[in-house]
RNA sequence: GGGCGGUUAGCUCAGCUGGUAGAGCGCCUCGUUUACACCGAGGAGGUCGGCGGUUCGAAACCGUCACCGCCCA
């Protein structure tokens, strides 16, 4: 479908409110009594950044969330689904100040004020790329709620949500180790630190025992840097090579310091020489060790991980790599290198920079996570948001529970300022408004004092932790907030459960006593055909504008959900869109072929009540299909419902329905064909319905297109999803027909084998055919004529003629007379073959039969079945080789 | 080191609560017919990673080993 089209659609579907929550589907309405009445169905979105552009992994995201929502909407509920936007701190600001770096300014050049005003700038020149390209994708957001995460009214909640988790000691102040970004220059919480492999080395380094220059002992490590800040040795108290040393000193090399030896379980003794040198500055291991023997602690590294003046002189100002390369060199001139090992060992690295991040000593905020998880974990554990694979339960649990301190500030100036006040002596004051602040100053000093704001600014994720409760109006009590809080689903990717989830998960149960979502399907990563994880490195991304540009948005759609299985990544492959683009295609020719034989939708048409029984079949065909769909999408389980949608318009509707369809429908006008134009106008409608969550773009343009005569008084995607019952089902109907296709593939299959030309038409006769299948070949001789090229039929009485291929459909043996075009040999050799496989199985079958342990103790039902299955068997088998003795 | 996944047709993967395997693509053969060659018909192709166990019965459950991947240290 051309993007003009999916642009006008689109277009048409936000102008018409369809979008709209509040409003339950026109078609549904009267379904469920009324649209007022529907229940809330909502979703938020995981909101992109600002800044971003849409990835495969958003494609997939918004993809299944899209699915559910369009689904809800036309089951009648009054659907929501929150759009909006992250302010995405880092990134953002990463982002402005490369575009400043080219122009050859610094942010601190520009100043902080003016700064802000640039990024604000690029926001709003950039923000509306990814709303735009979810546009495309065919998201159907309720777009005039869109939120973003700075909106003064989500800023005024952040800072509400600031100053009462303050007073209620939930946010601190604190200072200690902290992973540090010296290329970024803040501090980022444990989450945005990657361990990376690097192939590195283990340093042994000689320190000299204090008053003993001759003796040694032997310290390891990756980080030979560091030792300008080492205050202590540790050794395991139980490892009897250092017991007589503990207590005494040892002189850090190249600096002169006492460092005392201790005795700590963190030294392993099998680890290196069992003597490791501690810096408890710049190693959060050491700095427990650290704080169980009181040792000092020295920074030697300034905020771009620059050797400090706590250093010897010779190193001040070199950078950290620089100097560890002079410290090398330094330690072998003086010969106390004692070993290098080759050392494969993981750096950590920040998520954003890129560069090794410092665990470095400053003073930031931190959120209690521990306290704000407890309520989190329950919530899960009883079930009351569930997860869906479970498996991720796990996954949330395990961080969960061993949660660590939240820092939550960043040196950034692109985010919310933290609203603390500091008074002169450092007195911190934290209030919702600054007049509040002020009085609270003058209560404390007696007088009106400077006060100065908080440089910095918190962590992205604290307002994206509020996005279900600010979006839809908290801290005010909106109706909105009363009626779709908390969110029937949220939909994303494992790898954001701890940064996003959990939080989402804290502050819904903490600020409102509910959890934010009642489910939380976590999908997978979208890889590339061949399985790599995309990257730009590798260079292996796959637009997903470029795939919609080339297949149309519904394509991508349907490859996306029909890959979607659970626990399984997804990965891409073009020959499969291309695949999905051809079913699109079909169904197009499908729903013209129909157009051109005048299928129009009947007002009134009642499935159930069809005598044809090609159309009867058809009816419970599709209601089969239908509640194949339901289960698939309501467990979560798109690839299913996918394929089934698929199978059931291609496999079905197309192959069978419309084949069989034919003779009635360009035979003569009357009941017949009537039935057969109004069964198949109702089928497409309801494929239509059906398809739609699925492939929105192509479904609405032809429903559009088959209203014929009676104009459509809303669009499709308000319309209803179908909800036929059993009544409609006619299982006569649907033995005859499934007997036909049997018997056509039979045949057909026959034909294939013996090399008759297609165009050649055969005779057909039935031997041993019970007076049922006898009046069936009567009813459907037509639709096994057409399809199956036969020229005439009837019942084989007597003798079988010479020279027949014979096969065989249930009780009755098919007999078509060959003589002319078989080749002897050939026939021989498939009906041999054939008995063969079948004495293959009745041998299987029967063993099984004869073995007690089954006729006892298996259900009776499946040992009826199998009887069933070996009778059949035998008889195929034995119609079979009495056809090959004729040879 | 701890945890979690995976191993099924040439490729990519389904197979939900155990009853002897499916799809798409690819491949081979054929192609009459005004919906569609982005198509139709037919076909080939699998000891379900190895071993052991539970069971009347295991691709599925349990154990174990091998290999691959992810997360956390």
């Amino acid at each position: 479908m051309p993007s003009e089209v999916e642009g006008r659609l689109y277009r048409e579907w936000e102008e018409s409110g369809a979008f709209a929550c509040g409003t339950a589907a026109a078609g549904a309405a009267s379904a469920v009594g009324g649209g007022g009445n529907a229940q809330p169905y909502s979703i938020v979105i995981p909101p992109p950044n600002v800044t971003g552009s849409l990835h495969m992994g958003h494609a997939l995201n918004n993809t299944l969330q899209d699915i559910m929502i369009r689904l809800a909407r036309m089951r009648g509920r009054d659907v929501l689904w929150q759009p909006g936007m992250d302010h995405a701190g880092i990134a953002t600001q990463m982002v402005v100040e490369r575009m400043l770096e080219a122009e050859g300014k610094s942010r601190q050049e520009l100043g902080r004020e003016k700064f802000i005003e640039r990024v604000w700038e690029w926001k709003d020149e950039s923000g509306g790329t990814i709303t735009g390209q979810l546009r495309r994708l065919g998201a159907s957001c309720d777009w005039p709620r869109e939120r973003f995460t700075m909106d003064e009214g989500l800023s005024k909640a952040v800072h509400k949500v600031f100053v009462e988790l303050y007073k209620q000691d939930l946010i601190y102040k604190d200072k200690r180790l902290v992973n540090w970004d010296p290329k970024l220059k803040t501090a980022i919480s444990d989450l945005e630190v990657q361990q990376t492999e690097v192939a590195g080395h283990l340093w042994h380094i000689n320190y000299p025992l204090e008053g003993d220059s001759g003796r040694f002992i032997t310290v390891a490590t990756t980080r030979p840097e560091t030792m300008l800040g080492d205050t202590a040795i540790a050794v395991h108290p139980g490892d009897e090579r250092y017991r007589h040393l503990v207590g005494t000193y040892a002189i850090l090399p190249l600096v002169g310091r006492r460092l005392i030896i201790v005795a700590d379980d963190y030294a392993d003794p099998k680890q290196g020489s069992g003597a490791v040198k501690i810096t408890p500055a710049h190693d959060f291991n050491d700095f427990e060790v650290g704080r169980r023997h009181d040792l000092e602690m020295i920074n030697v590294l300034d905020e771009e991980a620059r050797i400090n003046e706590n250093a010897p002189a010779a190193y001040q100002g070199l950078d950290r790599f620089e100097a560890r390369k002079k410290i090398l060199e330094e330690l072998d001139a003086q010969g106390l290198i004692a070993q290098i090992d080759d050392h494969t060992h993981m750096v950590p690295c920040g998520d954003r920079g890129g560069v090794p991040i410092e665990p470095w000593l400053t003073e930031q905020w931190y959120a209690d996570a521990e306290t704000l998880a407890k309520p989190a974990i329950e919530a899960v554990r009883s079930g009351r948001t569930k997860f869906v694979p479970e498996m991720w339960a796990k996954t949330y649990f395990e961080w969960m529970e061993n949660i660590q301190p939240w820092c939550i500030s960043r040196q950034l100036w692109w985010g919310h300022q933290i609203p603390a006040y500091y008074g002169p002596d450092g007195e911190i004051f934290v209030e919702m408004t600054y007049g509040e602040v002020q009085a609270a100053a003058k209560a404390h000093y007696g007088r009106e004092v400077a006060l100065v704001q908080d440089e910095d600014v918190l962590d992205t994720w604290f307002s994206s932790a509020l996005w279900p409760l600010t979006t839809l109006g908290w801290p005010e009590k909106t109706p909105e907030l009363e009626r779709y809080y908390p969110t029937s689903l949220l939909v994303t990717g494992f790898d954001i459960i701890f940064f996003w989830v959990a939080r989402m998960m804290m502050f819904g149960l903490h600020f409102h006593d509910d959890v934010p979502f009642d489910t939380v399907y976590i999908h997978a990563l979208v890889r590339d055909a061949k399985g790599q994880k995309m990257s730009k490195s590798k260079g292996n991304i796959i637009d997903p504008l470029e795939l919609i540009e080339k297949y149309g948005a519904d394509a991508l759609r349907f490859t996306l959900a029909s890959q979607a299985a659970q626990g399984r990544d997804v990965k891409l492959s073009e020959q499969r869109i291309e695949g999905n683009r051809n079913f699109a295609t079909k169904l197009w020719n499908a729903a013209r072929f129909c157009e051109m034989n005048g299928c129009a939708m009947q007002p009134g048409f009642d499935p159930g009540a069809v005598t044809g029984p090609v159309n009867q079949w058809l009816v419970g065909q599709l209601k089969a299909a239908q509640d194949r769909i339901n289960a698939g999408l309501d467990g979560y389980r798109f690839n299913e419902a996918a394929n089934d949608v698929y199978h059931f318009v291609w496999g079905t509707f197309c192959d069978w329905f419309v084949e069989f369809s034919k003779p009635a429908l360009q035979g003569d006008d009357g009941p017949i064909k009537s039935e057969a134009q109004a069964t198949a106008a109702w089928a497409l409608d309801a494929i239509l319905r059906l398809l739609h969550p699925f492939m929105p773009f192509v479904t609405e343009e032809l429903w559009s297109r088959t209203g014929q005569g009676e104009a459509r008084d809303h669009m499709l995607v308000r319309a209803a999803w179908p909800d036929y019952g059993d009544e409609v089902v006619n299982e006569d109907a649907r033995e005859e027909i499934e007997w036909v296709i049997r018997m056509i593939t039979e045949i057909r299959s026959i034909r294939a084998e013996m090399n008759v030309p297609p165009s050649a038409k055969i005779p057909l006769l039935l031997a041993g055919a019970s007076p049922d299948t006898l009046a069936r070949l009567e009813r459907q001789r037509d639709l096994i004529a057409t399809l199956a090229r036969i020229s005439e039929m009837g019942e084989q009485l007597g003798e079988l003629p010479s020279g027949s291929v014979q096969t065989v459909v249930d009780e009755a043996t098919l007999v078509l007379p060959l003589a002319d075009v078989i080749d002897l040999d050939q026939e021989r050799g498939r009906l041999s073959k054939a008995v063969a496989k079948l004495d293959d199985q009745i041998a299987g079958m029967a063993k099984k039969l004869a073995n007690k342990g089954f006729t006892d103790k298996a259900p009776a039902e499946v040992v009826a079945v199998q009887r069933e299955r070996m009778a059949e068997a035998e008889q195929t088998r034995d119609k079979l080789r009495d056809a090959l003795s004729r040879f």
